[in-house]
DNA sequence: TTGCTTTCTGCAATCGATTGCACATTTCCC
DNA sequence: GGGAAATGTGCAATCGATTGCAGAAAGCAA
């Protein structure tokens, strides 16, 4: 049943694949005839009869291209890397899995890889991208100071940026991000109306765009109510992790008091969950969050989170379509979309509590 | 300052790559010494010397060994294949991130594919790996029925399991997979310990090793018991989703009573939970119910999922150092690694209540 | 110095598909 | 029916690295 059974007499393991030639020689023409007539671009340069013998020809004898041996002589791999800061952050697998489908229905396969936030291997896996010959990149890690950008551009693979964009100024690379900027404002807006006048801000790293974007956005929306953004507290995590959220907010609140705290990002949200609650804080109740990215799941969490829903999916497609486009086209102005977030309210905010213990 | 700022006079776009052919010229010497003075496993038919100056001058030259090329000859890609059921459930990044993560250390790249659950698609994607010409392929979609297998003994490409086994007798193939079937015992064990007599079972997919291998032993630890497993409730689900899971046990509610419901995997208790509620019951307080695969995240929900843990990781990191082993001498014995589990007691179980409202 | 290894390097073929160019047909028009 | 244009195929070079083989150089013993 299996057709990897061997016939006696010949050698064990699978029959050698197929080449062109092979085609050619069944179909009784020229390899070159047989590359046009197996080729949908040139497919009209054959007679239809010829190419019907070749189809079958390569049928019978189970031809398949190889990438490899085409990508030599054409300079195209028809492959796209991607790279992930945090794959086990769950708001990159929607991102990655709209850009899987939307290439894969345009024939390329996707070499996914995982930098850790670590920039040295970041270098290492473009290098190695480069090696495979992508034929363009899709950078979800971009940060200040990493030199991605500078090799993927000495390499000559045409890049964009998906999530983060580069400091301003840093080159012109197509780029699809959110309204950091407006979406944080959306958040502080929700908890002024909520009656909060003491909002803290727990922000991302230093040196990624929607950390910077959500911080500036964050005092933005406090002077545009003409509250004094310099008097709230505003703590740096040192990354978007679960404990990271929990060591600066647990720093936080041994700081000034606040009834309120706009987080830069879900992630971090689970962590000050924990230390609101060690610190014997309710959610809500005593301190409202808010979050931002509505990433999968923070809907189940208790309380569920009140946070800034990203259009994962769209910028994901929306990312892959200006690369393909520019990858076909070189010379196209480069593109910086703002994808437009919204605010979900869910049970993680509430009016200030006057009663709150003080931790 | 960007290294791709153009020289006037010349074209403009990045430089053309250095090839071997260029190191040789720079540094005198011919194009297959400096084949074998930068290979590190040729290295030492070089004389030192030689080898320095061919070091040099690759480096002066920005040399990088394209991929393509050394793969046409040699017949190798130095890439894996990774075929997943559904890149959004989160046991999947975990298991990924380790595998991407041990096959970048050997330097190999990882193409990633999302097949959906659908196995046409999956057949394609196959197709597409083996164009490729991975070295070797990673599935963790198998399901009975498909011919996955058959592809790659035809296309020759060495490949593992991963979490789904194929059904008996169906080929030797080594897996990775968890002890599906000891690992519901560990909840049913649970339940029974706290009480419970009459527990129904909510099973995954037909044709899906976990969902098979969860029910049977279901049913097997309640026989162990001299519990007559014919009379406990028992549904399969249609999927590995959310929604998927709150059908079926809406339906489940709808037949016989039960004071506890074993559900095959953690995306499906997600949708437990909300029929559950639809139905005016109360998670552990009325119905208990336990989990499986301790996914991301289940550990914050309310109320907490008790379930079975697996080893993501370790199940990630043992299949790809199968997989290479097995590239590197196909004579190798195949494997059926079984990891086993263990079980997380939270919130969502609890005495049976004789007073629970009657749905 | 001769003769024989041992070492190193060069030569050229090779992997499999693509493509510019040339040649051979066929078609068309006057 | 002859010449020009259009169309279809074959030829051969090419992409960039690898590798079996052969020859040159160096080392060593006699």
């Amino acid at each position: 049943m299996s057709s990897s059974d061997s016939i006696p007499g010949l050698p064990p393991g699978p029959a050698p694949r197929a080449t062109i030639a092979d085609v050619a020689r069944e179909a009784g023409v020229h390899a070159s005839t047989v590359s046009r007539a197996l080729n949908p671009a040139t497919r009209g340069m054959v007679t239809e009869g010829v190419a019907q013998r070749v189809a079958e020809a390569a049928e019978r004898l189970g031809w398949r291209p190889s990438a490899l041996a085409a990508g030599l002589r054409t300079r195209k791999s028809r492959t796209i890397g991607i790279l992930v800061p945090d794959l086990v952050n769950p708001i990159f697998p929607p991102i990655l899995h709209a850009v899987e489908t939307l290439l894969a229905g345009q024939g390329y396969a996707t070499l996914m890889a995982n930098t850790a936030n670590d920039p040295a291997r970041e270098a290492l896996l473009i290098e190695r991208m480069a090696t495979h010959l992508v034929d363009g990149l899709m950078l979800a890690s971009a940060a200040a100071g990493t030199g991605a950008l500078d090799l993927c551009a000495r390499f000559g693979i045409p890049a964009v940026l998906i999530n983060r964009r580069m400091p301003a100024g840093c080159g012109a690379t197509s780029a699809v991000t959110n309204d950091d900027h407006g979406g944080i404002g959306l958040a502080v807006a929700h908890l002024l109306a909520l009656g909060h006048r003491r909002i803290a801000h727990l922000a991302g790293p230093e040196g990624i765009s929607t950390a910077m974007d959500r911080l500036s956005g964050f005092r933005d929306a406090l002077a545009a109510q003409g509250l004094d953004p310099d008097a709230a507290p505003i703590l740096h995590a040192g990354a978007y992790t679960a404990a990271a959220g929990q060591a600066a907010m647990a720093a936080l609140l041994a700081g000034p008091r606040f009834t309120a705290v706009a987080v830069a990002n879900d992630m971090l949200c689970l962590g000050t969950y924990d230390a609101l609650a060690a610190a014997g804080l309710r959610v809500a109740a005593d301190v409202s969050v808010t979050g931002f990215n509505d990433m999968p799941f923070v809907d189940r969490i208790c309380p569920a989170l009140t946070t800034v829903r990203i259009q994962h999916a769209a910028m994901g497609r929306q990312a892959a379509e200006i690369l393909l486009a520019e990858m076909a086209d070189p010379a196209l102005p480069r593109r910086d979309i703002r994808l437009v977030p919204e605010l979900v309210c869910r049970a993680s905010t509430a009016p200030p509590n006057p009663d709150a213990p003080c931790p």
